[in-house]
DNA sequence: GTCTATATTTTGATAGAC
DNA sequence: GTCTATCAAAATATAGAC
């Protein structure tokens, strides 16, 4: 199983990553995942590290630095994201009504929500890690929402008066918004009734 | 002017602080609040102090630990604040209409809007130093603007169906998720327009 | 792949002179 | 009221043994 004298070692996943490093990696991300949750700086990895069970100089055997790190949590989630939710739906409501059910289902993973809050909040600071990262993220979701709510004033189901371009930036600004006090409280709202309930404002017949 | 023997030592300004003390503390206030609109853990005394022209030592002097300078930072912002909205104005349109004014005003002061941004994110981690103040911030402005759309049922304004307090946790999620978008990128939205169409489509006739 | 040991910075805070 | 000097802790990252 061991062929160091051809270059290959142990097994390889479908991925071609080593089986052994696969789920140490996954270990990492998951704890980096929580430590991330409260922002960038003030998470450690001596945090991360001792969460998995290991030293840091064994951490960073995976992951060459802290923002290396960062990303690669951030890549994971945004592929699991993109799962939940289908963005290019033909039916605008349809899309809409997978936001709701986003928004419930990340009821249900606060660690998830707290990590998106924050990070998107510190990385406004271009000197930020995620600086760029978030900024194209917002780019990409705020185009697929201008597609989507095309869609629906083709349809005559957006409330007049009201861009696409305008209907999109709002409802990601809501969604955004709704965590922050859902974070603080959990009392406080319910993120998919308050989203479905903002939808019901903005399409004609609701969604 | 000094007069140790009775312990009344220099000038006192109205408020009861010594005259040298408060341009020195107004000084550092400034320069907290830049450096901590990244983020409370990210910011360093150092930096606040270099911005100030003085040293660590010297800061401290005012304000006795960094969570402190924190705490002051918010409270002045606080104050300030409270003077630009009417969230008691008897006539609900009037508060609503102030919001607005208040959005426009932010874009003129961006390194405000990315204090409160950043720090009420990170403040949802329950050991941050913030945290209570911002707990109990959301829920004074949440408890205003329920008042303030109670009102606005009263006659018969709020489009039907929306609770005063649906309302208010709306109306400030948007203003808040208005933010990050506009400090990730200025040109996408015009915070004090877009709040401005919110509110026209849940009060009948528009504010 | 993981560890120990260590280098290097940076941080928040204190003591005491002036 | 401000400084210099200093401390103790914590951070990221590297080198090299196993």
């Amino acid at each position: 199983m061991t062929e160091t004298a051809t270059g290959v070692r142990k097994r390889r996943g479908p991925r071609g990553e080593y089986a052994k490093s696969s789920a140490t990696r996954e270990a990492i991300l998951d704890a980096a995942l929580e430590v991330f949750a409260s922002g960038y700086n003030s998470g450690s990895l001596r945090d991360i590290a001792t969460r998995v069970g290991m030293s840091e100089a064994g951490l960073l055997h995976h992951f060459k630095s802290k923002s290396v790190l960062l990303q690669a949590v951030l890549d994971l989630r945004d592929e699991r994201a993109r799962q939940l939710v289908d963005m290019e739906a033909e039916d605008g409501a349809e899309t809409l009504r997978g936001l709701v059910a986003l928004a419930r289902y990340n009821a249900s993973v606060p660690g998830v929500v707290e990590l998106y809050c924050t990070l998107s909040a510190e990385s406004t600071a271009p000197e930020h890690p995620a600086h760029e990262y978030f900024k194209h993220r917002y780019e990409n979701v705020r185009a697929s929402l201008d597609r989507t709510f095309g869609l629906l004033i083709a349809d005559g189901r957006l409330l007049p008066g009201v861009s696409a371009e305008r209907a999109a930036v709002t409802t990601i600004a809501m969604m955004d918004g709704l965590q922050v006090q859902w974070l603080l409280d959990r009392n406080v709202v319910d993120m998919g009734d308050a989203l479905n309930e903002f939808f019901d404002g903005l399409i004609v017949g609701g969604i």
